[in-house]
DNA sequence: TATTGTTATACTCTATAACTATA
DNA sequence: TATAGTTATAGAGTATAACAATA
């Protein structure tokens, strides 16, 4: 439905559900809803996973680069990177070439949390793309890539 | 672009750009952080807004039923609430019906405020959907619509 | 018993500002 | 000056748990 729960039988056809925004919000919503379930027994967040990830497919990457790929502030970055760093998932090791970065390497606990992770997307990714045809799904991800490019 | 910022030349044709929740939760950060500089005169934000326009077009409404609506728990849903009432923007009556039930209602201060806001919506809305024609707008309502059903 | 509202608590994300170190 | 990282702080959303009042 497109509005949630319409509650009666009213008609209940509101302005607010031609909003484009209203239902990103909502899709997002139920897209963080069903990734926390997924990933409660492996405690972590979807912008843990995501660094995890990128850390994993460019060794060496430094917070602001992370930063910029995933659209983040500065604090909020060290803040997850913290938090992963914490939990041996990552180290910091200071960059070579320019003293003032900090390269992210993932550690074996990380390598090992992000094999599992994968597996899990992969679940949370099939409950996503049940609704959908492939066709579906690629135009929906391209659809999407206009708005945060 | 498909990732954020290549930064470099590289090919980073990475899998976790074809993940469609990473898009989704992309999409829905670049519309947040448009909506809040659209809104910071306003001082308001998405769900604020949301909870203004539902009580407005439906006075008397539980708080139940707007957490259902928006699917929120109902704690947040409170502590939304609070924020608004602070701001006398709506206020709290005991139901006739049901004890149990609080009814909203939009204060005059909440309807002039939602009046600013539906514009505002209206700037922002434009901002989005400049990426889109009519058609992939109604399309991609569609396809987001069947993940938050 | 079940529902509604309420309070308290905690965590994550987000953002800003100010500071340090390096370029 | 500009960049990268760091720290501190604050607000918002999300969720859980426990409680009181009402059905």
């Amino acid at each position: 439905m497109a509005t949630p729960p319409p509650a009666d039988g009213e008609a209940d056809i509101g302005a607010i559900n031609e909003i484009l925004g209203f239902h990103i919000r909502l899709a997002h919503g139920a897209c963080l809803r069903h990734f926390t379930e997924t990933f409660t027994d492996l405690d972590l967040t979807q912008k843990q996973v995501s660094v995890l990830w990128l850390v994993d497919d460019h060794p060496g990457i430094a917070q602001t680069d992370l930063a910029q790929r995933l659209r983040m502030d500065r604090a909020t970055t060290m803040a997850i990177i913290n938090r992963l760093q914490a939990k041996h998932f990552l180290r910091r090791d200071r960059s070579d070439k320019d003293g003032r970065k900090q390269a992210l390497f993932l550690e074996p606990a990380g390598v090992a949390m992000l094999a599992r992770a994968k597996q899990a997307i992969g679940e949370h990714e099939a409950w996503v793309k049940s609704r959908f045809s492939d066709k579906e799904v690629k135009l929906l991800i391209d659809l999407l890539s206009r708005i945060h490019e």
